[in-house]
DNA sequence: ATGACGCATCGAATGCGA
């Protein structure tokens, strides 16, 4: 069983590359992030044409926007964290009927929060208090969960091209890597630091100034697992295939394999 | 400090992303 997060920056924009991925790579769930649409918009016929019979969706005119899209059924969607009023849709929580028992699928489009200081940071830190209490009551409740998606926090200095260039900067700061550490403290494993990778890998490069083919990039996206998951993951890969495809979303396809 | 690139918005210039 393969579950992936991709945020593809449009959905409108990138649903060919989705289909393509996807023919050649048939992953059992698929999480996507910046649909950028409405759920009306949603091309429900032709992602269950291409195998997802089973879709939620949580869409915004265009900005944020997110879906799971499954070949196994899923049930008791939830939008958006508990108890935070928030204006965006950023968060969808699904119970994915899996071969190997129910797995609680949340998935999430984190704040960017552009600037230390701002208005919009203090959002990303409130939006990140909320999701950890979230985060917290699906362990209660559920053995098996994962969280992914797109996080907007770089963890460590190896997950930057430049971690001493932008100390401190947005995705860097220390404020958003100890909300990452304190998701982890909850009882979670980044999936993908499991397993000895390349060094500077990355899940998003820059559109400017040959980001892409200089590999200044970021390693943004994640795939957190709770201990009933753990001992199942048998890989945490990013593609970056796509990422030379014509007209590509920034950010990268990351799967995790469960066995 | 700014812009670079891409996407969306009723039609051009702007906001936003990371």
């Amino acid at each position: 069983m393969r579950i992936t997060t991709w945020n593809v920056n449009s959905l409108t924009a990138r649903l060919q590359h989705v289909l393509d991925w996807t023919k050649a790579n048939p992953v059992d769930v698929l999480c996507l992030q910046e649909l950028k649409l409405t759920d009306d918009k949603f091309p429900l016929d032709v992602l269950r044409h291409a195998g997802y019979q089973h879709c939620a969706v949580f869409g915004q005119k265009t900005y944020n926007g997110v879906a799971v899209l499954s070949r196994h059924p899923v049930r008791e969607v939830v939008k958006n964290i508990n108890g935070f009023a928030d204006e965006h849709s950023r968060l969808l929580s699904v119970t994915v009927g899996a071969p190997q028992g129910p797995v609680r699928v949340v998935n999430g489009y984190f704040v960017n929060g552009q600037e230390p200081g701002s208005e919009k940071f203090a959002y990303k830190m409130k939006w990140l208090d909320g999701l950890r209490a979230h985060v917290r009551s699906e362990l209660a409740a559920n053995e098996k969960v994962v969280l992914l998606g797109d996080f907007n926090i770089a963890p460590e200095d190896r997950d930057s091209f430049d971690p001493d260039g932008l100390r401190e900067t947005i995705h860097h700061t220390s404020e958003e890597r100890e909300h990452f550490r304190g998701l982890v403290g909850l009882g979670m494993s980044d999936s993908f630091r499991m397993f000895e990778q390349p060094e500077k890998s990355f899940s998003w490069w820059d559109y400017r100034m040959l980001g892409y083919q200089k590999n200044r990039g970021l390693r943004i996206d994640h795939i957190l697992v709770s201990d009933g998951v753990k001992a199942l993951v048998k890989a945490c890969t990013i593609d970056r295939t796509p990422r030379k495809w014509e007209k590509p979303s920034d950010h990268a396809p990351v799967t995790v394999e469960l066995g």
